[in-house]
DNA sequence: TAGAACCTTGGAGTGCACTCCAAGCAAGCG
DNA sequence: CGCTTGCTTGGAGTGCACTCCAAGGTTCTA
């Protein structure tokens, strides 16, 4: 009851501010030694390193690098994804679709338009998801001012 | 990506009326003729057969009336409950908390208190969640915007 | 009264998104 | 060097919420 349906990123502080590719938010390290461990990114991110392991393998990672001996480094630019990922995530989009999404940004630049498409496409369930919540608030208003109005009363539910 | 991510009720047009037990919507069927079968209840919540069947074996129904025969035969009382589950479902909450509120129903009037605090703790979930979405909303439209008005430039997602 | 369409059950199966395991190699510290 | 902690892999397991199945009984329409 008390969690969030989908523990995905832990959410930066609060601040309506646009994290994203590119934006103005630093990492943790300069770029040129950004290269951070399995852990580090776990704990950067708020998914498990299984989990950081499994979207490498289902191609919802651009190929990460690794060390001499093979372990994986991940850099900002992959936090950056990471991060652009978990928002995806939270709009309820599954992970076959950021999949889609990841191939196409591998495809490379002529594939804007359906970049956009797709992303317009969310923008529109997640807008009718909240929509659909606000509907829920009004029910749930209406049953929890019962509970609180009427002690003792004949409804059932 | 065109799909709910939770496929319940299929929302009644569009109004912001709270559509709940004693409420003042009008079933089909006025009440003394209101014995619908499994496939009538079905077609009206938009679930199907199996899960209305599920819905009762794990606990999550008001014990359904049943003909001579032993078919189900769902009542006014039963399509304002489902109607009311399918709310909680859009909220997010899990099945195994809607068994446990609608358990709450069952043992009586005494656990009006236990079943505000549930519905409010749910409350506190779907404004979280909207506070949520919206915040994807902002990720969503500044991409949405890169895509449209660049297209081709070298940023990676 | 025949036939189609619908209903019953317990239990098994599905799809999603992780989540964990075993066995073994790697890294960092005193 | 030894020790602890961390990382690697493929494949198997988990939990949720359905979803379906087989075999048989019921209800409705012609």
């Amino acid at each position: 009851m008390e969690s969030a349906p989908v523990p995905v990123l832990e959410t930066v502080p609060a601040a309506p501010v646009d994290v994203c590719a590119s934006g103005p938010r630093p990492h943790p390290r300069p770029s040129g030694q950004d290269r951070y461990t399995i852990s580090e990114v776990a704990e950067y991110t708020g998914l498990t390193a299984h989990t950081l392991r499994w979207y490498e393998r289902i191609g919802l990672m651009p190929h990460v690098d690794r060390s001499h001996t093979g372990q994986r480094r991940f850099s900002n630019r992959d936090l950056d994804w990471l991060t652009f990922v978990g928002k995806l995530r939270l709009t309820g989009m599954s992970v076959a679709d950021m999949v889609r999404y990841a191939e196409l940004v591998r495809e490379g630049d002529h594939t804007f338009e359906e970049r956009r498409q797709l992303l317009e496409s969310t923008r529109r369930d997640v807008l009718a998801r909240i929509a659909e919540l606000q509907g829920t608030l009004a029910v749930l208003d209406y049953k929890i001012e019962f509970y609180a109005g009427a002690p003792a009363a004949p409804e059932r539910s």
